[in-house]
DNA sequence: GTGGAACCTCACACCGGTGTCAACTGCAAG
DNA sequence: CTTGCAGTTGACACCGGTGTGAGGTTCCAC
């Protein structure tokens, strides 16, 4: 398939699957006249490109660990297992300010409503 | 107190609390030779700042809500609620895009480790 | 009154993913 | 063969918080 093709199927733009492809994220042939060309798999493997975007990953990041996706299982390394392993860790760092500004935020609207009732430690959380 | 003070008492770079300043987050008075002075509440101050910086907050974000902590409680008008209902909504939006980023590098891990177990949906909650 | 640290303003650079424009070429339908 | 859309490369701009450096001024301790 060609880019504007799997642009539309993946919701992303040419301008970023070219980007991607520059830094390795995804791989295609040419034709003879030097046009891309994708195998289909690559509408998945682009999707979960941009979750790992949204997740704050980089580029460079997201270029190491896919070979977890690609790599027959013997191949994969410890070093991809400790890049995962930290990235893991810093989303839920992540996650820990999110709740703990969830919390301030919170806490600020109560006083709000309230009108001068100081929450000093409110916020329990809701399911999500 | 002067800026450097604050930059040591706050953990934050004297041009970071420039920029503050020049975007309306903190408020300083000037010497007669044109030196900031800063109030000392303005430590607690910056420190929230850099909590919501952390959090994906915008300065011009953080400047409107800021003035939920200075006026009093009468003051406070039916905009500003309304923008930490939103700000709170989006801090939940993020956190559950963030968990299910994680669910995504936990079941790529646990594929990594079980070596080619096809992942389909896996990853339940931990408890944080 | 003087040295030097701390401050001032202004300006430019960076990161990294994406938009956008320019100038050019491939491909396929008429 | 022509037309025109879709593709190609390359370059520049943007966002927004921060680093950095130049060139000048203020403050304070000696």
């Amino acid at each position: 398939m060609r880019i504007g093709e799997l642009a539309e199927a993946s919701g992303v733009s040419t301008r970023s699957l070219r980007y991607y492809e520059e830094h390795g994220l995804i791989r295609s042939t040419r034709t003879p006249g030097g046009w891309r060309d994708f195998d289909g798999s690559m509408v998945e493997r682009v999707v979960m490109i941009q979750h790992l975007f949204a997740a704050g990953l980089r580029s460079a990041t997201i270029a190491e660990l896919l070979p977890c996706l690609d790599a027959p299982p013997a191949e994969r390394t410890g070093v991809m297992e400790r890049l995962l392993a930290q990235e893991i860790a810093r989303l839920q760092a992540k996650r820990r300010d999110i709740d703990r500004e969830l919390d301030t935020l919170r806490a600020l609207r109560e006083e709000t409503a309230l009108s001068g009732e100081v929450g000093t430690g409110a916020a329990a959380q809701p399911a999500r």
